[in-house]
DNA sequence: ACATGGATTCGATATTTGTCGAATCCGAAG
DNA sequence: CTTCGGATTCGACAAATATCGAATCCATGT
């Protein structure tokens, strides 16, 4: 098995028992810890943003040393809101070389984005 | 025009500027503060579960005398994440009587959903 | 007018978080 | 082996946040 090359704590993606939109059923106590942190890895600007470079990068990945020019923000700065992504389960971070390319996790984004959903204003 | 029974900040939806997947489009960075404080709202175990009890209550509506009940918090600490909630614009608050319902915004929550939508893993 | 009950606001406090500089780590290239 | 550049981790600190109790507000009922 590849071993991480940047420290990732565990967090099983398949553990999150939630997926039913909140507007249909009431979020379990337990499954909210996990989503809730995957919500607050994207309430930074600067993490918003971060993701959605990496998100929308061609070949669907970014290497860290095309994010940190993009703000002007210390580059240690940067691998903090980083590391937050990773351990919300958001990106995944592989090293090649000298440089390490981040890439999204789609499976939790879909999650999210399911959780979020709302009915269709019913038809008239 | 109605006045808000219960303070609220304006926070035009209509002036959130960004509607695009953040996997398709790099999210501009003056949309980015405005995306990132309803994700950080959403981004408490608390005030998920809250806004998904607000969500899915039927009828559209909860009242915060069953919303209190429902943790083991202070009133003044849910009255203070509801209050997050507002200014996320992520909820409304109407007063009616003696007790105070709160509804979904459920623009935002699908442009949130819409920010999330990843495409489908390419047909095989 | 006064008392009552539900909800918010105010003031205080312990914890978390965003940011930086220094130190460290990890590959690659002399 | 040593050095170099990219990235992360460590340690520190100011700012934001979650929580509570006390005080206030607001509508109702006596």
């Amino acid at each position: 098995m590849s071993k991480p090359v940047v420290s990732s704590p565990p967090l099983d993606l398949d553990a999150v028992p939630c997926c039913t939109p909140i507007a249909r059923d009431r979020v379990p106590a337990q499954a909210a810890g996990v989503l809730a942190q995957a919500f607050k890895a994207l309430g930074d600007p600067i993490r918003l943003q971060l993701m959605s470079m990496i998100a929308s990068a061609p070949g669907g990945e970014i290497c860290v040393c095309d994010l940190t020019p993009a703000f002007t923000l210390s580059s240690t700065t940067i691998s903090h809101h980083l590391k937050v992504l990773r351990e919300a389960g958001l990106v995944d971070a592989e090293r090649r070389a000298s440089w390490v390319y981040y890439r999204a996790r789609p499976a939790l984004m879909r999650q999210l984005a399911t959780l979020l959903a709302v009915e269709e204003p019913a038809a008239i």
